[in-house]
DNA sequence: AAGACGACTTGACACAGATCAATGCCAATG
DNA sequence: CATTGGCATTGATCTGTGTCAAGTCGTCTT
């Protein structure tokens, strides 16, 4: 099971101040020193097992989180089990706001996940005299807004082939963020998350893959692939 | 062509504190009455003819806009023409914040829309020493990302039937919130939007609407349909 | 009133992707 | 080292929705 560049090294007994990796992309990122002292007393460090579960749809949204290693899905279900991937949480992303006063999606690890949690009362009083805190709330909302458009373009519009290829693009894209620009891109997650991301079947994707190698746009590689013809590849993912 | 409950009227020459229906709705809803007066003299009143652009994807993003009256479509297309519905906008919704420094979709009037629009430099200064304002913001985008969250569901993983009746009930629902309850949902928009907004093809909407009269769920009526069996269509649009 | 136009509906057929079923691969386990 | 179980791949077939092509209906134009 493979961890990217966000090892299993304990966490709890450090400070975020102090060893925070991905501080800068993170919701504190901007705090002053006084004030992130005061926001780390509210966190809580907590780690989750692979695929032990954050929070799930319609519980009581009584905490945020930001995650600040591994990564994370973030689903919704239909009663008949029909599951839907609304998107993978990386290393400084925020989760957990919701439109009621319960959660509207369902969020677990993918391999190993450490969070930052705060609960939501003390979290409100926090950022609610804070202009920076919201403007920067208001960029994460607004950016995840954004990802969420696309996604329905890919989702309403794009053929399989499109889907998949738009999917290893941009997530190469993200994973450059937290991790740097690297050749091949990993995929800590299985085909099924891939197929429930995509509004495909495991099969399909399976399939498309393979076509995709084929094609000799890409390697299949353990975990991960090798993109080889990015020229070609990112405009397919475009198109 | 139909404008719901929101007139032709002219808009221009009042103070929208004194005529805007919407305000409750709005994003200006908290203001007092001093802070009201000073948004108002940097907001334009703008009037769009039905299928006008208020603004288009990638252009310089150099304003928000508040719809007060009429139904706008929000939307994105791929190089080749293919087009995916976003959204539509009520009066009282909240448009133009983008991730970038460009329009991350495009907007255009169905029927006849009249906006306040706000250039974002004095907008972003207007805001951003006013935490109530930030909040409210906060809340407009979070509610968003919830609506577009629960479109991915919809265009991943429901059938043209589910599709249909899921939309349906949603816009009869969004609806309530500035007509109030109606037994009839009018349908501003026509079969193609719907269908660019569901994944579909017209022809397939237009066969399930078709199908969705044969089982005497709804009636199709101009511009709109009357639903028949509340009960029954609810089921089928939540399963 | 006749024509033209745009929006919608309907039918026949095609195909991308789903479904069903078998097989392969490898890591964990006893 | 054989067995198990979880993924991933591949093949054969099916089907829901797309595509293509007529139609219908209502409204606007002249």
């Amino acid at each position: 099971m493979p961890h990217l560049a966000f090892p299993n090294n304990s966490c709890e007994e450090f400070r975020c101040a102090t060893h925070c990796a991905v501080r800068p992309l993170a919701i504190c990122a901007e705090l002053n020193p006084v004030e992130h002292q005061e926001f780390e007393r509210m966190a809580q460090h907590v780690r989750y097992a692979p695929k032990e579960a954050l929070f799930s749809e319609d519980e009581i949204a009584d905490s945020v989180y930001s995650l600040t290693e591994g990564i994370a899905r973030l689903y919704k279900l239909l009663p008949d089990g029909r599951r839907q991937i609304i998107g993978f949480a990386l290393p400084g992303d925020f989760l957990g706001m919701a439109p009621t006063s319960r959660y509207s999606f369902s969020a677990d690890a993918i391999g190993t996940v450490v969070t930052c949690r705060f609960f939501k009362g003390p979290f409100t009083r926090f950022i609610e005299n804070k202009p920076h805190m919201l403007l920067r709330m208001n960029e994460f909302a607004t950016r995840e807004l954004g990802q969420a458009q696309d996604q329905m373009l890919l989702l309403g519009r794009r053929s399989a082939e499109e889907k998949v290829a738009a999917f290893l693009v941009g997530w190469r894209d993200r994973l450059a963020r937290v991790e740097g620009v690297t050749k091949t891109v990993m995929l800590p997650m299985g085909r099924q998350d891939i197929a429930d991301f995509l509004g495909l079947t495991i099969e399909t994707v399976s399939r498309t893959f393979t076509k995709l190698e084929r094609e000799k746009l890409i390697v299949i590689v353990p975990d991960g692939v090798r993109v080889l013809d990015p020229k070609r590849f990112d405009a397919l993912a475009a198109a």
